[in-house]
DNA sequence: GGCATTAAACACGGAGCGCT
DNA sequence: AGCGCTCCGTGTTTAATGCC
């Protein structure tokens, strides 16, 4: 008997804001015996299967040794695609009066200003959970993705991205009073309370004279501050005209290029279940517009090939074909921007501004 | 990419606190 | 009362796996 006997396979498709994934719904048929069954597998009780229950038979999962999977980076980078597709333009007034007309995103990197002293769980839940908390009821903060990195000096570091407009100084200073509890702000004055501008500057300096100019300017303020405010966030606007979706969804999801993979502190035992990355719940719902190839009356296949510079690969058990939506023929556009717009809308998502 | 499975982290909003 | 800040209960979401 044949595989094509034993089993029946529908095309069906997957679609999201930059590619069309086609697949194969595989269905068993009767005759077969259960062994044949692909999903047999999935049970815990197949003995090629790699051992994950434990001895109290629960089902232990596999240690991420903090580096993110391939699983993992695809929904992540999907995410951010939706996050940025949804977006809607916006005017927005930074609370310095620079003026961004078409504010679509932005993104945020959070930051501790002295060595860290607490295992990276501990921060992500009592430091980082506050701040998300916080920014949520205090700005109506709705649509967003986070994700957790080492520094080359063994601190962690989480990037932030949203379509809500964050300031720069809203966000410092709500980040800075939450890493007071733990001593990070007295840390930090303690390094530089006592420090000349000569040592600062030494301690600082690469040897270019502009720089001088800055670490003094800086030094002063911090000084004037009493070196309560270190800089711990930077924030980048994501702006409408600029092609940067790609490079946030690389830089998020980028190798780490150091050897640190995580904080001195931390372990197997104390991190297992620490999460790498996460997504707020409005984006999690959103996946792929999905059907079988035949229950739709458009050919999804030729009408994303047909977009400019569409790029198909072939893998081992489904084809994808990568897109950019703004290359499409005005038709093309509005056909998928009506999907997905209705996709979202359903789901209950709603773009901020 | 889709499918099923599981424990435990997380999102989220309601409610509580103290201060003005 | 109104705001800034914190805590907590509950239900949702994630992760790896191996086949097509």
């Amino acid at each position: 008997m044949s595989k094509y006997d034993r089993y029946t396979f529908i095309p069906q498709f997957s679609l999201t804001p930059n590619k069309l994934a086609l697949t194969n719904k595989v269905f068993v048929n009767q005759e077969s015996n259960s062994v044949d069954n692909p999903y047999y597998d999935c049970k815990s009780d197949n003995p090629n299967r790699i051992k994950r229950v434990s001895s109290n038979n629960k089902v232990t999962r596999q240690f991420h040794n903090f580096k993110i999977s391939q699983n993992a980076h695809r929904n992540l980078k999907n995410k951010i695609n939706w996050l940025y597709f949804l977006s809607k333009s916006k005017y927005v007034k930074t609370y310095r009066g620079k003026e961004i007309f078409n504010f679509r995103i932005g993104f945020l990197t959070l930051t501790l200003p002295a060595k860290q002293k607490h295992p990276t769980i501990e921060i992500t839940k009592e430091y980082f959970n506050q701040l998300l908390t916080e920014l949520r009821q205090r700005t109506k903060m709705q649509n967003y993705v986070w994700r957790l990195e080492f520094q080359k000096n063994g601190n962690v570091h989480y990037h932030l991205v949203t379509d809500t407009y964050l300031d720069f100084y809203f966000v410092r200073d709500i980040w800075n009073r939450i890493l007071s509890k733990g001593g990070y702000i007295k840390d930090y004055q303690d390094r530089f309370k006592d420090l000349s501008l000569m040592e600062y500057v030494s301690k600082f300096n690469n040897n270019s004279k502009d720089n001088f100019n800055q670490l003094a300017k800086r030094y002063a303020l911090g000084k004037k501050n009493n070196w309560s405010k270190p800089n711990t966030v930077d924030v980048k606007s994501v702006v409408s005209n600029k092609s940067i979706s790609n490079y946030i969804s690389k830089y998020f999801s980028k190798d780490s290029d150091s050897n640190v993979y995580c904080n001195e502190l931390d372990n197997e035992d104390n991190s297992k279940n620490l999460r790498l990355w996460f997504c707020s719940r409005s984006l999690s719902q959103l996946k792929s517009i999905s059907n079988y190839c035949e229950a739709i009356d458009w050919d999804c296949r030729s009408l994303v090939e047909s977009i400019k510079d569409a790029k198909v690969k072939y893998y081992r058990y489904c084809c994808v074909i990568y897109f950019e939506i703004k290359k499409a023929s005005n038709w093309i556009k509005s056909k998928l921007y009506k999907l997905f717009h209705e996709y979202s809308r359903n789901l209950g998502y709603i773009p901020s501004g």
